[in-house]
DNA sequence: TTGTATGCGTTATCAG
DNA sequence: CTGATAACGCATACAA
């Protein structure tokens, strides 16, 4: 292995000097610095982030905590844009982003998750999908021992930030359009789960239209799940001029539950997955970039390990229709 | 922080004394281990794992291979799946998984990529969904420079071995389980590319059912897309008997085109994902355990790391016949 | 069985 | 602007 020792005596100047200019830190003069670059690259050489994080006690390192959800493909796609997203940006930031997962770590009291993170050197993290339920990670957030970023809740401190879209004007915003050359005013909603904090914020959303519209919801719970929402459909679908649900996977039970009974009723989603397409059906949605929050949030993080307080970060969206041929590729 | 010093000072015992208890070693007396250890909760010590890397030389760091295929959903299943795997075991067997995209490093060379991996401290690789255009990562794989497992590939050398299920029999299996019931013998075989490994491997299996029932199979190329897919079925369904796809994607492409041509003929697909359920009807299928896949994987290169030779490894599969209702949670 | 000493590759402080 | 040199926390060969 070619060290930063190496590369000094190859270019004739001492280590620390190597090292600033590595780092690049001011106070190099040109000469020596292109002395050492070209060094470096006639040796090849790599320098040892594992060394360079025991020396700096700086590791630059992040975790990125995702949910698996079994049996709900849509979390699969929504998850690999999440780290994809992350990871990538990750790279361009020279940070260093480990996966982890919220199953292998939910039997842990906080004190073995803050031990865990911490003998892997993690010094932020960024949690997609956090919920009400998750009391260790919302103890763990209230701590502020790490560098938090929330992907898709609006929770913030001193050491936490946070990324999401407007969920309030979003759920506001596609429902209004899915009304358009609609007669009537009777919405069924179909929420996901009360755990989740976005659930909240698109019932405000709900609620601003029937104010404007003069109307009061029927508002219902479906679990997020495809099958409920599916039931539910049937039970009040009859009673309604468009349904209104909290995710795409909702949506998609809604409109098959429509396309059996044999009824039309406008149905939009929130979400923006691909997998919607597979509805049949062109129905309305909330576009997210997933990709684009996540990668916003690893700039969040960064700057929360530069020494930023925490804050809230609001990201665009689009009210997109989905057709069935989207899905065929 | 905590060091190792302070345990030591606390137990009242070396530091190596100290290193040797945490790290398992023969020669110290009961009494001084359990002093040890005593201190060790007592101090809610936690080891430096990047001291211990930089010290060790050994990082048992490992990095995990995903492509992330865009407009595909049942990839992202199956990644999600492979990434837990790895992930959790990794957890488990006490090594350090990063998730690398092959997206975001396509376009290094072998060295630059060698030299990124090793600037990672990274000492092993998992790679998921390898094939033959892959020239880079083939080229690393036979410089022997890291412990390389292949999974869904059998491809092996001295530091490489490979785990997957035998798929020349498994797509012998599952053909054969549809023909069952069915009169004739035409079979009109949907192949992936011709640039995955485990193409050919079916083929050979689709070779011995050929022989076995002395017919000729049409086989085309659908690249693994569900559009070519139902392009491909429109064109040559009709004289066949069984639809054999290379892939649960593909498979359902065929069942749509099938539906819309309102004919039935029995298809069976490969894999073994959820997401097949949506295609709305029933199909038999292969299907493999991706978690058990990886968690094997992560084992393998464990042993690789440890100084054993790359080989090849074969997992079990089931048949299965998926229905509609699976989806539906 | 236990302790001492050295080094891993880098960063950072402080003289020069 | 440049160069010694002391950490960083741990593993390990070697001495006791």
């Amino acid at each position: 292995m070619v060290t930063i020792k190496d590369v000094a005596a190859e270019a004739g100047v001492a280590i620390s000097t190597v090292s600033k200019v590595l780092n690049g830190y001011e106070g190099v003069s040109p000469l020596t610095k292109e002395k050492v670059n070209s060094a470096v690259t006639r040796l090849g050489f790599t320098p040892n982030s594992v060394a360079a994080a025991l020396s700096s006690k700086r590791s630059k390192r992040i975790a990125l905590l995702v949910k698996l959800v079994v049996n709900n493909a849509s979390m699969d796609e929504i998850n690999m844009r999440y780290l994809f997203g992350a990871i990538s940006s990750a790279m361009d930031n020279r940070l260093d982003a480990v996966t982890v997962f919220y199953e292998t770590v939910q039997d842990m009291d906080e004190e073995a998750l803050t031990a865990y993170l911490k003998s892997q050197s993690i010094e932020g993290i960024i949690v997609f999908g956090l919920n009400r339920e998750d009391e260790v990670l919302l103890r763990l957030i209230d701590s502020e021992t790490f560098k938090i970023v929330v992907v898709g809740s609006v929770i913030t401190n001193r050491s936490t930030s946070s990324v999401a879209i407007d969920y309030a004007a979003a759920q506001y915003d596609v429902i209004m359009r899915t009304f358009e050359n609609i007669e009537g005013n009777r919405i069924l909603y179909i929420a996901g789960k009360d755990s989740s904090y976005s659930t909240a914020l698109k019932l405000e959303g709900l609620r601003r239209i029937e104010d404007e519209m003069k109307t009061k919801a029927k508002v219902v719970y479906g679990d997020f799940s495809e099958l409920t929402a599916r039931e539910l459909t049937f039970k009040y679908a009859e009673k309604s001029d468009v349904i209104a649900c909290g995710s795409d996977l909702m949506a998609i039970g809604a409109m098959r539950a429509l396309m059996e009974l044999d009824i039309f009723k406008p149905v939009c989603g929130f979400g923006g997955i691909k997998l919607m397409a597979y509805a049949g059906k062109q129905m309305n949605t909330v576009r997210q970039d997933f990709e684009a929050l996540s990668r916003e949030a690893v700039k969040r993080v960064r700057e929360l390990l530069g020494g930023a307080e925490g804050a809230s970060y609001t990201m665009e969206y689009d009210l997109v229709r989905v057709k069935y041929r989207d899905a065929l590729i």
